[in-house]
DNA sequence: ATCACTTCTTGATCCGGATCAAGGAAACGC
DNA sequence: GCGTTTCCTTGATCCGGATCAAGAAGTGAT
């Protein structure tokens, strides 16, 4: 079996069981999409065409506000799931960016395929309804510590959960992600080291 | 027509039509739930056991850090649902609180009932879709503006997007929906005036 | 009407992040 | 290797929210 489909099934075994059968049914309906690093799946003002498993590499998922400030919402590495659910489904253009922080391959779902999955194959349906519910929660719990903590406080947490990420990505991209400035980050590091 | 199942079809309608025989099949499902000013549906700790419709009144969904520091996520009013999916499926206990602050009327659904409805009402699985992705690109929203604007801006559009809640509501709620203290609110307010 | 309690405001001080500016370090091009 | 760009750090100043404290205004109970 191709690695990368193997992958998916191993990551949707951690969550909901499927059968061989269900999941040969699945396999055929994805493509495989190379992104390059930089390379954006959908930008501001346009339609998320793709529902996607990333396989390989690292992307942020961000926003910019009026006054071109940019926040990152999320970075999505091996596991994740990315796209814009409203505008993919809604086929209005979405707020939010996509791009690749690394060579990226993704199995990427158009509507169509994304519909008949999860049509066809039940498991795929009941997997995707926890994935969104924990996703939705932890959005939840990433509003609520954004609102309590200070960003002392978000950068440690982000540390102790994400040890990896913080090889993986340049510092500027951390702060856009914890609510800060690069310059602010810098002098929480420099405090921290004295520790 | 009970006048609250009526707002309930019709709140349905604004998303998505609904036939009267699966409304019929519907209404027999959730039960009215009366609470007080006050009460909590569930607090930290508690397994959430209803997801239900707000038909009257205004409650508060909130959860309250290790230091005791509480940030409201979002007031429901009419036509809101409420309750902790997360919980509700996973039969986990919640980490946030739902509190009514007027005396309210909710139509509940318990999960037995609720599953039911998902699977013999098509009409209602997908409104609940379509609302489910609306709740989760609100709340994505939600977490960019408190990582982006000022409280001051924040209070600006609290003020335009829920105007009569600022009546409803008093400040020090408000206050910890914006994420700021009560004081810190008062001197926004009073730096206003003079524009 | 009075008392108690809740809610909101105001004052003073402290602290940390934003901003503007500049310099150092590392990565990458040719 | 050299030079350029990207990335990170450091400095100085400003500003607004947190905190502690006190008081005012409104609300409800008896």
């Amino acid at each position: 079996m191709d690695p990368a489909h193997a992958r998916l099934r191993a990551h949707i075994e951690a969550t909901h069981p499927i059968s061989d059968a269900e999941f040969d049914t699945l396999r055929a309906l994805p493509s495989l999409m190379r992104m390059k690093k930089g390379e954006h799946l959908f930008q501001q003002g346009d339609i998320s065409k793709y529902v996607a498993h990333v396989d390989k590499g690292c992307l942020r998922y961000y926003t910019n506000n009026a006054d071109g400030l940019e926040r990152i919402l999320y970075f999505a590495v091996e596991g994740w799931w990315v796209g814009d659910l409203e505008s993919f489904y809604s086929n209005e253009p979405t707020a939010n960016s996509l791009q690749a922080l690394e060579p990226c391959e993704l199995l990427a779902f158009n509507l169509a395929a994304f519909e008949q999955a999860k049509e066809t194959v039940p498991s795929f349906r009941k997997f995707l309804e926890i994935k969104w519910r924990r996703a939705y929660t932890g959005n939840q719990e990433r509003t609520f510590q954004a609102m309590t903590s200070t960003p002392e406080e978000r950068y440690e947490q982000f540390v102790k959960k994400y040890p990896t990420l913080m090889e993986r990505i340049p510092l500027y991209h951390i702060a856009a992600y914890l609510g800060i400035t690069p310059e602010a980050l810098s002098r929480i590091r420099a405090r921290r080291v004295g520790r």
